[in-house]
RNA sequence: CGCGGGGUAGAGCAGCUUGGUAGCUCGUCAGGCUCAUAACCUGAAGGUCGUAGGUUCAAAUCCUACCCCCGCAA
């Protein structure tokens, strides 16, 4: 199978390693530009090329993936195997003759498509979600389904460790695609557009809190969103500073019903705020400027009146 | 040189503006009391105040350089 990986992110990682151990051994590896990276501004590579490198697997690494159509042509694949890559490919590469292009999508698709899967099917409450191939099409993630493969969420579970899941799940999913292509009998189901949904980017302001909605609402919200773009709230602490404060998993729904929403109440040294309906115990914050520390030890020396 | 917050006892913080014996809330240890939803009372141990210089009779505090942590922005 002559096969070509399209990849940036880490869930993509699992399946890379597969290849690279089990084979078919890929023929390249496409993935993004090297980009700076946090508050030093670093150029990082995607950790999925270094290892394509270590392996020795040649690295494409376009601005414009359309650019190197050609080249990718020339390499004569029979798939395209394509995970959290980060552009859109463009028709001129759809369009390739004689080339499977499976896109693998960590969600169960026609839910969610689009950037932030994983949060959509945390944040919906959903019991579910799972990894499709879909052959790509130009409309984003609305391909034509060759399989898929689910596994249940857990109660507590954060979409980092879903995410990893996840990873490990598209290991069989791409196993069971590449057995199909080579057999040349690929199933396709066409996705039922009243069923479809899209979830784009997710950014940091997204993270913020709305104390008005249901403390179920927020304790699933606070999971999906962890680690990105994480949660926070304004804090306001006895003297009426206002501070951000980042709220991390897991949190608790409590039994202080008669909480308005925001209302913070310690005791013990634990902190329960209320919301649109039920009260939500905290149990990880990070304090403005500070490290992320347990409730207990934020409560030693602040006095938070009410999360707004 | 993108903007900003911070580094003080095991933990979380105050003190810095207006230099003058290092404090609070916890934790730990010892004892007491007793049982009140982290129980309460008393006592003790524990700190080169990020590092290196400088100013000064005297620096956690003022000045300079550097290291590290964190938030925002990308």
């Amino acid at each position: 199978m002559r096969l070509i990986f399209i990849a940036t992110g880490d869930i993509a990682l699992p399946a890379f390693r597969h290849l690279l151990a089990v084979g078919p051994k890929p023929l390249a590896l496409v993935t993004q530009p090297d980009k700076p990276f946090g508050r030093k501004q670093v150029m990082t590579p995607p950790r999925i090329k270094v290892e394509a490198l270590e392996a020795g697997i040649s690295v494409f690494q376009p601005k414009i993936i359309g650019d190197i159509s050609d080249q990718l042509g020339s390499m004569k694949p029979q798939l395209l195997m394509v995970m959290a890559y980060g552009q859109i490919l463009k028709a001129d590469l759809l369009g390739m003759p004689n080339v499977a292009i499976v896109n693998l999508h960590a969600s169960l698709l026609p839910k969610y498509r689009g950037a932030s899967c994983i949060q959509a099917a945390i944040d919906a409450g959903d019991q579910k979600t799972g990894v499709t191939a879909q052959l790509m099409v130009r409309k984003l993630d609305a391909g034509d389904i060759i399989h898929a493969k689910s596994i249940p969420i857990a109660k507590d579970e954060t979409a980092g460790m879903l995410h990893d899941r996840l990873a490990d799940l598209a290991v069989p999913v791409m196993s069971r695609t590449i057995e199909l292509v080579a057999s040349g009998n690929v199933p396709r189901t066409p996705q039922d557009e009243t069923l479809a949904s899209y979830i784009g980017k997710l950014d940091r302001e997204d993270g913020r809190l709305n104390w008005s909605k249901n403390a179920e609402q927020i304790e699933r919200r606070i999971r999906a969103y962890e680690p990105w773009p994480g949660t926070y709230t304004t804090v306001v602490e006895e003297g009426g500073a206002e501070k951000r404060l980042k709220v991390f998993a897991p949190t608790t729904i409590g039994a202080h019903d008669s909480l308005k929403p925001g209302e913070v109440l310690v005791e013990g040294g634990r902190l329960w705020v209320g919301s649109g309906g039920g009260s939500l115990e905290l149990t990880t914050v990070q304090p403005e400027g500070s490290k992320r520390m347990a409730v207990s030890d934020y409560l030693k020396a602040r006095k938070p009146i009410r999360m707004v």
